[in-house]
DNA sequence: ATAACGTATTTTGTATGCAAAATAAACCCG
DNA sequence: CGGGTTTATTTTGCATACAAAATACGTTAT
């Protein structure tokens, strides 16, 4: 009778959450090890859950368990990045291939109008917004392929090169271009053209290694 | 000093192995739920262990979570196969691309031994050495690209599918229709030809993909 | 002073125990 | 008899307790 039943998540489930987020915020960086009762005393729980979540993690690629003695913060190294970057091309190419037939014209609006707050948030320099908005057009596109299985993917891969923080070395220039880019994305889209919008996907994800790569000989 | 350390394999990691082995085996079939207790006797461990190994296969994918009501092995439904055939044939073909030029000759020429073998048991009608012939020609040439977390990518996908066992429905004509298309994967990596490799894996798929959905029509 | 050894402390791994939720069973009432 | 409610049993979720391994520390001997 009672459809809408409230089930708050298991306590592993909350604190794995909570942990992908201090990884994520760099609170806990690469290489550290985490200590379990640090944790536990500082998230109030006990070390089972704790533990299981860990175990979450690890599979999950986030961190990494060494026998005995616990777990690291798994670092994600240049030629992780190196490695990641031609499957996005590819899985993003999938993804707009699909999303160009398969997304309905209102959503197709939408991504739009992202794309013009975007765009605005260039002009302006607010580096933090666009990377942000940014993201947001990529996973609706994604979405719109209507193929979980290909966001659910993607994500993941995508959240270890976000991980790495190459990020934000984008020159004047790698930007103007991603921007463009972003433009022929959406027209592309709005014109329901899979192989043009595939392609454009693909050079994006190419741009964005130049860019990355750039930023890394500085260092 | 001592190098080779011998590092036994924490029981949550070894009782999480066995667990897959138990779902791929269909020992666990999907849907079934899994006792705790039950399974704690049969393995000689305590709980604790195991249901860290659980969480684990949970992030896998291998079984789903049921807030307070435990872990039930997970279901692949057609719709799931649906949607990663295609990711597999992208990636594959990506693979495939990579591998034309990172492989080294020699290791070129073990996979046209194997594939030689497999040829083997196609004409003896040998389905499950064929099957498993096949899957390791895929499964080198994927290595060959060089590229770990493609392979890894790959990998975890593609048990999904075999989880699904729709297969060994294969009519002789799609069959025959398998064998010629390696027939021209081998030929294409020996030329080391990227896009025609390419071509031919994700058209490989696709040839999957016919035969599974037309199993599954009769079903 | 430093290297090496042995001890103490911390930290992880596993088992057990208790509480809450879910399932199964018994029961009552219509 | 049958539907629904209450009670009992099982099963999961979390916390705690104990054992083993690893790390840190201090001591001694060279």
């Amino acid at each position: 009778m009672n459809s809408n039943v409230i089930v708050r998540a298991p306590l592993h489930v909350q604190v794995a959450e909570r942990l992908r987020l201090l990884i994520d915020s760099g609170e806990l960086a690469p290489g550290i090890r985490l200590n379990e009762n640090e944790l536990c005393q500082s998230m109030g729980v006990s070390r089972t859950p704790l533990r299981e979540a860990i175990r979450s993690l690890a599979t999950e690629g986030l961190v990494e368990l060494q026998p005995n003695r616990g777990a690291v913060v798994s670092v994600v190294s240049q030629d992780d990045v190196t490695e990641i970057l031609p499957i996005m091309a590819s899985l993003e190419g999938l993804g707009g291939r699909l999303a160009a037939v398969n997304m309905q014209t209102d959503q197709i609006k939408q991504i739009r109008q992202i794309h013009n707050r975007m765009v605005m948030h260039y002009q302006n320099n607010e580096v933090t917004e666009y990377f942000e908005t940014n993201r947001l057009i990529h996973e609706f596109i994604t979405e719109g392929s209507g193929n979980q299985t290909l966001v659910d993917t993607i994500n993941s891969l995508s959240a270890k090169v976000r991980r790495a923080r190459f990020s934000a070395q984008m020159t004047r220039e790698s930007w103007a271009k991603a921007v463009s880019e972003h433009e022929e994305m959406i027209t592309a889209l709005e014109a329901r053209d899979p192989d043009r919008l595939e392609a454009i996907l693909i050079q994006h994800v190419e741009t964005k290694r130049t860019t990355i790569l750039g930023s890394l000989q500085q260092s």
